[in-house]
DNA sequence: GAAGGCCTGGAA
DNA sequence: TTCCAGGCCTTC
């Protein structure tokens, strides 16, 4: 479930490799990932200089000469790598990227087929949709605004975390990472939620997920970084993917509940 | 605010 | 063989 620490991560090797990269050729081995069509992409990509590679929320951006804007979101088992030409293409690469002047090609895997990919501008709007909606990034949130935001809502605070209109990039592993660290029970609702319990609860979200960041983020299934190595920051997990351990605090096993769909890791004890 | 759908690999 | 994982979207 690659979220904000790792697309950051992701930009951050971009960038590294890429920045300044003329695009070459691209083959697109299937449409469904496409936000935009194919005959778009084809047309406008080829020739075109990455100015600037960045992430918002959990996508990914390069900016491009001309003014347009790749867009990639990973879905949940997405992969971006780099590859000397001519990769291997496996059974779930869905799109490649050649670049002029390096071996180097970049390849998009994504068994689950959730990821997506988008060319902006298309048909006068400058974003892809998903991004339209997004809320503030995370470090962008004044503790005191988030607070009140929050007080506001009558929603269950993990619910909130992971709504995308109000923390842009949070996904499971860092909203109950974060929660745990907290000591606020994912399902408790926003407005019942001290004040003091909301500001540190702002303050743990930036730091687990500047930790992360410098982990390279969590690989539990499939994300990977650049170059197919793992990031580190599952080492770190106190609840997500634990139930049944003991807490590393008070000993209690971990359990888990299922909110919308969605399983949410928690310690009784030190969450309420 | 909840639930179903997309999608597939791997575990039960 | 069935179930589960969960990004995000649509529908109710």
């Amino acid at each position: 479930m690659p979220e904000l620490p790792e697309i950051e991560t992701l930009a951050f090797e971009l960038r590294q490799s890429l920045a300044g990269r003329e695009i070459r050729g691209l083959q697109i081995r299937n449409d469904s990932i496409l936000e935009t069509p194919r005959r778009w992409l084809e047309k406008n990509l080829p020739g075109k200089r990455i100015v600037q590679i960045g992430r918002r929320g959990k996508y990914l951006r390069a900016e491009l000469t001309g003014g347009f804007t790749l867009w990639i979101h990973l879905g949940m088992t997405g992969q971006l790598l780099l590859e000397d030409s001519p990769a291997a293409l496996t059974s779930h690469t869905h799109f490649r990227l050649t670049f002029t002047g390096t071996r180097q090609e970049l390849l998009f895997r994504d068994p689950r087929r959730f990821g997506r990919i988008a060319l902006t501008p298309y048909r006068g709007e400058e974003l892809p949709r998903g991004v339209q909606r997004l809320g503030l990034e995370p470090a962008e949130w004044k503790c005191q605004e988030f607070s009140a935001f929050v007080k506001r809502r009558r929603a269950r605070i993990k619910s909130l975390l992971l709504d995308q209109r109000v923390v842009a990039g949070l996904g499971n592993i860092y909203a109950d990472e974060s929660l745990y660290r907290a000591g606020i029970h994912p399902l408790r609702r926003a407005r019942k939620i001290p004040r003091t319990k909301l500001s540190r609860l702002h303050g743990v979200i930036l730091k687990v997920l500047e930790e992360a960041v410098r982990w390279g983020g969590s690989s539990i299934d499939d994300y990977v970084h650049l170059d197919g190595e793992r990031g580190r920051f599952q080492e770190f997990h106190k609840v997500y993917g634990k139930k049944g351990e003991g807490c590393e605090i008070c000993r209690t096993p971990i359990q888990s509940v299922k909110l919308s769909g969605r399983t949410s890791s928690f310690c009784p004890r030190c969450q309420s």
